[in-house]
DNA sequence: GCAATAGTGTCTTTCAGACAGTATGAC
DNA sequence: GTCATACTGTCTGAAAGACACTATTGC
């Protein structure tokens, strides 16, 4: 039962994470197992309380290192991230009035045990697997990917899944991944070549276990593709 | 001076809302006079306080409608209304912690004198000219306007700022402003009429003070456009 | 030379951008 | 017929989509 008055709400804050990354050729999140009631033992998003006097986003960025260990930083690139949107229905949460600022953070694909600092343990799960997670957490998640999804569109953040260096093959694998479609290799590259600071050479090449070494590239200056990159487009009707 | 400590941030909560039209073919903003301190006698954005058991969304609803007067809807069609993003920064307020959830309000060129339930004179102000708002409205303003350009690329938006039934020329009329720049009224008119589902002929015509009527159409099931609308894009390097 | 992966060139089609003239209604 | 506004058709250029072969390395 949802009581409103005219009383103001007087709530606590929190921060929840959507920290993606493409490993083993898959969308993965980053899920924690929870300590504490409520939702004892169940799967969720990282997260954790806004400190008195804490801004929102330095909130974010402290319980992002906690979870992945590199201080918001991998190699001096700083990981992406940025607010994804805010969730307050009013039962959302057993506690009491708990409103969550939700994040979405892209990482590369980081070395295999992310453990954070508590003792919680952290593991990386398929998007598509990871389902009834605690509190609001699968709507938070969904919307976490849909904004992913459609920002490889209009922006370069598909570099954020790459490490620092990269070949084109595998910015490719990002959107393929992300986007769950295969793209043509030689339209991909001259797309991605063809505009202006999305990638730039390093003039160094990777050598692979086997077969022609490839090119490395890292980001380019541009933020926001124009015209932006297309995928086959589901369109739902309003 | 900033003091983060162990315990928790306890806030109160606000919505504030960019209520966004076009008017005398300019994009305007719905601004308030602060009749309370802190800014009082400065504008604002209207907004106001979630209340004790509300959802966000709702409390955001309840403002819009006390600010245009119409109940959330105008003539059946409900107005645009979606969540921005949530400013927290702890200093922002100087009544204490007081952290917004900001919303995008979309409406159509509204009766003249807009009246709020409460005697505070509300007012409609070209977003060039709005500067030097109360707290950080001067930012969520600049956020709002640039999700409204952006939406307008790659959605219907558009029709939200429209009327029940428009003319292609006054749908064009919004895209000029709010991008500020002027489109071709042919290429224009080919890409809204041939992309399937934006917008649907009444059959009807408006006919003008002068000059050949125009047909009406009235807004199509699609929401979102592929290929986007483009605007001369301006890139900004990280 | 064989296996494995990287990388490239051309044709076709679609669509954006530029541009000027015709249509319809009121007076 | 004049004024004012609505509306349309064609050409050009840019870029997406489809498609198959050559290049480089380790073995």
């Amino acid at each position: 039962m949802t009581l409103t008055t005219r009383a103001r709400a007087v709530v606590q804050l929190t921060v929840d994470l959507v920290i993606l990354t493409v490993r083993e050729a898959r969308l993965q999140v980053l899920l924690v197992v929870r300590g504490n009631e409520p939702y004892r033992d169940q799967l969720a998003l990282p997260g954790g309380f806004v400190r008195k006097g804490e801004d929102i986003l330095d909130a974010a960025r402290r319980e992002l290192a906690e979870e992945t260990s590199l201080d918001g930083a991998l190699d001096g690139t700083p990981l992406h991230l940025e607010q994804l949107r805010t969730y307050g229905a009013p039962e959302r949460d057993p506690r009491g009035r708990i409103v969550s600022v939700a994040h979405l953070a892209i990482a590369p694909d980081l070395p295999v045990p992310v453990a954070g600092t508590d003792a919680r343990s952290a593991r990386w799960e398929p998007v598509e697997s990871a389902r009834h997670l605690a509190f609001d957490h699968d709507q938070i998640l969904a919307d976490g990917v849909e904004r992913a999804r459609s920002k490889l569109e209009y922006t370069t953040l598909a570099t954020a899944f790459c490490r620092e260096t990269f070949t084109i093959g595998e910015l490719r694998q990002v959107y393929e991944v992300v986007w769950g479609q295969t793209l043509d290799p030689r339209n991909f590259n001259r797309k991605v070549t063809g505009t202006d600071g999305f990638v730039v050479p390093t003039g160094e090449k990777r050598i692979p276990e086997t077969g022609r070494p490839a090119s490395l590239y890292r980001p380019g200056p541009a933020t926001t593709l124009s015209p932006p990159m297309l995928r086959a487009t589901v369109d739902r009707p309003g």
